[in-house]
RNA sequence: GGGGAGGUGGCUGAGUGGUCGAAAGCGCCCGCCUGCUAAGUGGGUAGGGGGUUUACGCUCCCUCGAGGGUUCGAAUCCCUCCCUUCCCGCCA
């Protein structure tokens, strides 16, 4: 959520920060709203302000040839309050829908084509022969079955067997423990379903209800990232900013309903309805929230190259980066028999747009006023899609898999998946 | 699922119809005092919004879990919901 008064004084600012980014802004509904509203609630809190002093009159006189006065006066400034909180209710609801402008260092484009590629890491090994497929790979190995979770759930749903479940368990704790020993995060275990008030408060309402899986009886949504339990975590507190910046690290399922995908990555363990993720979340001050960004991706990365994954690092452009960021990487792994990159990481500084909305705030030192907390995310890594990189870029010629190194403690000393 | 208790400022906790945005304590801030530390001592210290102001500020309104209601007037009385906690039941 923006600032009111940043519409009301920048306008036009707003509404080109959207175009840019391919969103509609309704700035000029929010304007008028907003003008109405003010002009009934000065009415009201004139009135109730003559009430109140009245009021405290009566209080002392009690002067009965006062109360058909006060009652008025009680009757008048209800009604124009409720007018008021009318018009502030919907102007709230817009105010919804105006997207977040997005930081200078953006690149500004109209498509993912526009995207900036930051830098490259890692060699793409020769193999000697053609790659294949992490799912036909899967499948020979019986580690990925997709067949039997379709029959049990539907087509986006995919299942892990033996070597399979315990490689994307052994990166888990792998990931969980880098994350938590080296880069300085806490890990959380929290609920993976969450109410309304916590999917607006990320932004993933009210306008992108359709993306996630809600529970038909029960104001309950399945988490579509940890990112949603995590920056809601201390919604509507006043934090120390003193002890900031709060750094999570959390692993969950994710659930997402893909509306509008049909069609893309259908082959694989791409794009599923549930997937597995280690999620970052840091909650920090307007100060260092753009260096808070660079190392969590620095985090995230870390992972990848410890893998020793060939990525690169993307800095989104303006059309690609979505409503709520105000900044955001994406890093993508190479897959070598899908031939392509695969997004494994998308590390977003939203400043204080989700704080705004989730009311999480921090006093920056003891006696300041309060302000809006600045938040960031990025997955460190997305399970689904590294177990894809990892077949893929360690499968041998015979068909078998290379276990990368630092993964074997984390399952027993196994060196090869066969 | 059944029954009891409770939700008040950064925190603990008083307050049962007006003079209460709210005692006291802790914490924090500013001063005084004290070789240092600790202690003592005086004062200050909730949040949000509107108007006005270059600004400091001034002023008004709202907020005691949320939303309704009663009343001239609600932290206080009534209703609904949410949450916490205790006992019983059930259970991993």
């Amino acid at each position: 959520m923006l600032p009111l008064e940043l519409i009301r004084k920048e306008p036009d600012r707003v509404k080109r920060a959207a175009e840019l980014k391919g969103e509609e802004a309704p700035i000029d509904e929010v304007l008028a709203l907003d003008a109405d509203w003010r002009r009934l609630l000065t009415e009201a809190e004139e009135t109730k302000a003559e009430q109140n002093a009245l009021s405290k009159h009566f209080a002392q006189t009690k002067e009965q040839a006062l109360v058909p006065k006060l009652k008025e006066l009680g009757e008048r400034s209800k009604a124009r309050m409720a007018e008021a909180e009318e018009r502030k209710q919907k102007l709230d609801e817009l105010l919804l829908f105006v997207p977040n402008l997005f930081h200078e260092s953006v690149p500004v484009g109209k498509s993912e084509a526009d995207n900036v590629v930051l830098r490259e890491w890692g060699e793409k090994r020769d193999f000697g022969f053609e790659p294949r497929t992490h799912y036909d790979l899967g499948e020979t190995l019986d580690i990925m079955d997709f067949e039997r979770a379709a029959r049990i759930a539907g087509s986006r749903f995919a299942g892990l067997k033996g070597a399979g479940a315990r490689l994307e368990r052994a990166l888990v704790q792998f990931m969980l423990d880098v994350h938590t020993r080296e880069h300085g995060y806490t890990e959380m275990q929290t609920p993976f379903l969450v109410n309304s008030d916590a999917m607006v408060g990320t932004a993933n309402l009210p306008k992108f209800g359709d993306q996630a899986f809600r529970l038909a009886d029960r104001d309950l949504w399945l988490v579509p990232t940890a990112e949603v339990p995590l920056t809601n975590w201390h919604g509507g507190e006043l934090l120390d900013g003193r002890r900031l910046p709060i750094r999570y690290v959390m692993y969950s399922p994710c659930w997402r309903s893909e509306a509008g995908a049909a069609g893309k990555d259908t082959r694989g363990f791409i794009r599923l309805h549930q997937f597995s993720k280690v999620e970052l979340v840091k909650i920090t001050d307007e100060g260092s929230s753009l260096q808070e960004l660079e190392s969590l991706t620095t985090n995230a990365e870390e992972i990848l190259r410890r893998l020793g994954l060939p990525y690169r690092v993307l800095a989104m452009c303006t059309a690609d980066m979505g409503f709520a960021q105000y900044k955001k990487y994406d890093l993508e792994a190479w897959c070598p028999g899908l031939q392509r990159y695969l997004e494994v990481s998308s590390c977003s500084l939203f400043n204080d747009f989700q704080a705004r909305r989730a009311n999480l705030r921090y006093r920056p030192e003891p006696g300041a006023p309060p302000r809006f907390a600045h938040t960031i995310n990025g997955s460190g890594l997305a399970l689904t899609r590294t177990v894809d990189a990892v077949i893929e870029n360690y499968q041998e010629a015979d068909g078998s898999i290379t276990v990368p190194e630092p993964l074997r403690p984390y399952l027993g000393g196994l060196e090869r998946i066969a």
